[in-house]
DNA sequence: ACAAGAAGTGAAGTATGATTCATTCCTTGA
DNA sequence: TCAAGGAATGAATCATACTTCACTTCTTGT
């Protein structure tokens, strides 16, 4: 036997590991899933290709670790968030605006992951992160709606279009790259009032019905 | 001289055009862009995929056919219903009812049309489609503000908030494949609800601020 | 210093799917 | 009926990118 890792090994295997991750992350939110292929992934880490598939057996399970990573932080805030003091409506808004000002400012660009699909595996490991945001808001109006700061209604399609709601307009057309940062509060804000009224009494009975 | 189009042939001509259309737009709604390759495409219009290029310069020319023709006649019913009578609350419950509506009669042709990722030149046909829907929203928005049905808001932000919440909730995980008429219905009545509430004046000033 | 074995390389191997083009089949006008 | 020329075919070609693997380089214990 004359090779065992030593301690100084381990650490750099796990360095390696997390530069391969955080390489993709940059390329992803960059250019989106599109741009951020195995050889560029490998490139931007400083490495052969070939190294990527000693750390992660495929593509896409390097990427779902990629979002899963990012997402869990962004969870925790969020639950934070809901799990803390005030109003439901408060608190709404304060997550609706935490994200939103996250995936507009932050380095992580955690709302590629929800917008940008790819292979079905991905799609599978994405369409539960979607779930567990929408579990998020799902709590807070489950709160609200008891406490009657909210009407009753179908929290599963108002969390969805929550989510929906925030994705679209941080990623849709109408958000430009490079706004101006008086611009960008504005937007963070009009989306989280828009959210806040989605889900409360209006004045008088909506519309139609 | 030899040979010039009979009137006959012209027919023939364009109806191969419309089948191969037909063809796209069929293998889109059941299993969207992913499945919909020219191969597919040409084996569901019966002929072979040589010809598709006689009628079509390239895949992404064709699917951008596809999309704008669908979206055109959505485009029609929705602004048929913004310039109709009614309130401007009446309105836009209408033709978010009406899109929701008629894209769960074909929710993965929705999807490919507002969220799937495609080719760029694709993406960038998407991004006029989701504009043109945004500003039918708009327009009734508009008029809602003036006559006070609706607060003052950015329009553009909450026009692509509509757009994002109902697509959100018709295509993500909150809404299963096969589900019964019943839940059907009160899905497009909670998000028709939902982003009524949402461009409403609510009966407190919202949350925070 | 050495050799055993792991880490690392990157070009070749595959897979998928769009696009082309040499060839065949049809239509048309004489 | 015939031949000129357009319509149609689909196997071959091209393009892109993921994955593998034979080989090289580096680490470690003796």
């Amino acid at each position: 036997m004359a090779y065992r890792r030593s301690a100084l090994m381990e650490e750099r295997l796990a360095s390696n590991r997390e530069r391969i991750l955080a390489a993709a992350r940059r390329l992803i939110a960059e250019g989106g899933y599109r741009e951020a292929q195995i050889a560029a992934v490998a490139a931007e880490a400083g490495m052969s290709t070939g190294m990527i598939y000693r750390y992660f057996r495929s593509k896409a399970d390097l990427f779902i670790e990629v979002m899963t990573a990012a997402i869990a932080r962004e969870l925790e805030i969020l639950n934070e968030i809901a799990e803390g003091p005030g109003t439901a409506k408060a608190r709404l808004y304060a997550a609706v605006e935490s994200f939103t000002r996250r995936a507009l400012t932050g380095p992580n660009l955690a709302y590629a992951f929800i917008a940008e699909p790819a292979e079905p595996e991905v799609d599978i490991a994405r369409i539960r992160v979607r779930q567990q945001l929408g579990n998020v808001f799902k709590a807070i109006l489950k709160e609200g709606i008891t406490t009657g700061e909210f009407p009753a209604q179908d929290m599963d399609a108002s969390a969805a279009c929550i989510v929906g709601a925030y994705t679209e307009a941080l990623v849709g057309p109408i958000a430009p790259k490079g706004q101006r940062v008086k611009d960008q509060e504005r937007l963070i804000q009009s989306i989280s009032d828009f959210c806040v009224r989605a889900v409360s009494q209006p004045i008088n009975p909506s519309g139609k019905r």
